[in-house]
DNA sequence: TTTCAGATTTGTAATGATTGCAAATTTATA
DNA sequence: TATAAATTTGCAATCATTACAAATCTGAAA
């Protein structure tokens, strides 16, 4: 999801990261768009703009960033790892027909889990699948 | 989480599945177990009893399951992918320690998702992360 | 029972994402 | 400006998964 940050290289140093080029310009693109990139996505985008990258950075960039809790793991597929620069509690749908995956707010709370208790409970994670309303017009689902 | 099928041929043969003796046994170990299995792990406890097993037949096997509906697909870590044969909606709790996947129950139906409208929902996936009571106990978190 | 076609399984090679690692580059500091 | 530390890069290695063709099995027809 957009997240609003005036300033992203403050927010890195607040968060601990040291924001070289790089790493400014791989969150922002994180944090600026409705997709949840993937790494190849990523690379792609910022090829043109930063010819030397390399995508050894991009992976690494990721995995401080997660370390460092700026952005959560999205495994919808087994082989497509996404990221979201957002790490509050939300939903994401992806449409089998388009591909994309989208943001969904969750209402209420989460329930307490009775078999759960005493358990410490770090990541929550909740996605559906099926087809998008724009698909399904599209198709003749 | 442990299916209570009284006949595994008959329940591949309902679902449009010949039972051959490595979709059989393979069911049997998703189906008879509390565990999440990955391909590794079901090859690895078939491999001594069908000593000429290929990890390629449990791959194909498992693919099949899910056209047929039998399986459900656990992504929770981007390099393992795990399966279970209760495809009914519930919950997943993977322990960072101890690194088992455990089931819960989710109390009250899904919530509506008013920006999902229009949408078709063909699987719901809700997971949490974090450290199991029992392995709280023993370390010091 | 034998034969044959189709289904299933198998082994190996290919693919593709991710990681390890050491060299090159950049940045910060003295 | 010199030097050390941090960061980036490129390439090789790893590992899960898939593609594919050969081998094997199964079940029906003769």
């Amino acid at each position: 999801m957009l997240l609003k940050i005036e300033n992203v290289g403050q927010y890195l140093r607040d968060a601990g990261i040291k924001p070289s080029i790089q790493r400014l310009k791989i969150f922002e693109i994180l944090a600026k768009s409705y997709e949840h990139p993937t790494v190849e996505n990523i690379y792609t985008q910022l090829s043109p703009e930063i010819p030397t990258l390399s995508k050894t950075t991009v992976y690494n960039t990721l995995k401080l960033f997660q370390k460092h809790g700026l952005v959560m793991v999205i495994n919808i597929e087994d082989n497509e790892t996404r990221y979201d620069a957002d790490t509050s509690f939300h939903g994401h749908f992806k449409c089998n027909v388009c591909g994309k995956v989208s943001d969904f707010n969750i209402p209420n709370t989460q329930p307490l889990i009775e078999s759960l208790k005493g358990s410490l409970i770090t990541e929550s994670h909740y996605y559906l699948k099926g087809i998008c309303a724009k698909c399904r017009l599209r198709t003749d689902n």
